[in-house]
DNA sequence: AACCAGGCGCATG
DNA sequence: CATGCGCATGGT
């Protein structure tokens, strides 16, 4: 068994534990397994299935390589994929500023301290997301994508452990739709699925495609060309996986409620009050509509 | 038992 | 363009 360990430094402002924290919540999730040190997730490298466990000390991350050998290639790829899944390049300091001069968040950067926006690196796996969550309670969504993953993805067993990934998208398109149905997909929720699956496996939507177009407008159309695909989810994916900063997922029932929450707008249907809120954060929607999900979640850390 | 959930597409004004 | 409606189905 290979146990290669890279070693990033960490960037100021950075809790391990905020972000595992974020990684586990209460969500029954089967993408990745967290537990009291760090979280293991298998991606994909080099076009082959590599284990990675993530762990801390006071000054770096630690990408334990647990089920392959390290080459160049998967070194990079790795590097690549966890930096961007933590967020590693990422200077908070100017957010919390912002952050402070609002009465109503400035309690966030104390709080929250160093909580990361942590991302979906995976366009297939972020748009999957998207459309298994739309319109229904986290619970639920859930519980749907662990009802497709195992019995549609693929596995890896590592020390008597299986660990799970999505299906391919060749797998995806093919799903039956009485199968999707016995799973209790809704049948629009199942279609624009196979939809997804589909223009991954004819290339009509790439992560590469998508970061050559010259901005997120641009990107936000690409996105929503796709049946099932409409504003909320393109937004998400930018946010979650392109990490545009500017990508605010406008309608969202969480984002909506801790607005309402914090008192920071009157009614969920002004559009135009909440529009005027974000302002201020140039630069730093995302990461605030991030922070705001975290207050709906009143469970500490530690 | 209503009302809601990390919306979307499509038909109407 | 903006608004409204039906959709499906479990959670709270």
């Amino acid at each position: 068994m290979n146990n290669e360990v890279i070693s990033l430094p960490l960037p100021a402002h950075f809790s391990f534990e905020e972000c595992l924290w974020f990684l586990n919540r209460n969500f029954d999730e089967c993408l990745h397994r967290t537990d009291a040190d760090g979280v293991e997730k298998v991606m994909i490298a080099d076009g082959k299935p590599v284990l990675i466990r993530v762990t801390a000390s006071k000054e770096h991350l630690h990408i334990h390589v647990l089920n392959e050998a390290v080459t160049m290639t998967i070194r990079a790829a790795v590097i690549d994929f966890v930096s961007n899944w933590f967020d590693l390049s990422n200077n908070l300091q100017p957010f919390y500023k912002l952050l402070k001069q609002n009465e109503r968040l400035a309690y966030m950067p104390d709080t929250y301290n160093g909580l990361r926006l942590m991302g979906i690196p995976d366009l297939y796996e972020a748009l999957c997301w998207c459309i298994i969550g739309q319109q229904i309670n986290l619970t639920f969504a859930y519980k749907l994508k662990r009802r497709l993953v195992e019995q549609y993805g693929n596995t890896l067993k590592y020390n008597g452990i299986t660990h799970y990934t999505l299906p391919d998208f060749e797998t995806l398109a093919n799903v039956p739709e009485a199968a999707f149905k016995a799973m209790q997909y809704s049948t629009s929720k199942a279609k624009y699925l196979v939809n997804i699956a589909r223009a991954f496996a004819d290339g009509t939507i790439s992560l590469e495609k998508l970061s050559a177009l010259p901005d997120a407008t641009a990107q936000q159309q690409l996105l929503t060309s796709v049946k099932g695909i409409g504003i909320w989810s393109a937004n998400y994916a930018l946010m979650k996986c392109l990490r545009q900063p500017g990508a605010i997922p406008f309608g969202d029932s969480g984002l909506n409620g801790a607005l309402l929450q914090h008192g920071l707008i009157e009614d969920k249907k002004d559009t135009a009050s909440i529009i005027r809120f974000f302002e201020p954060y140039t630069g730093w929607e995302s990461y605030l509509v991030f922070y705001l999900w975290r207050s709906l979640s009143k469970v500490k850390v530690g």
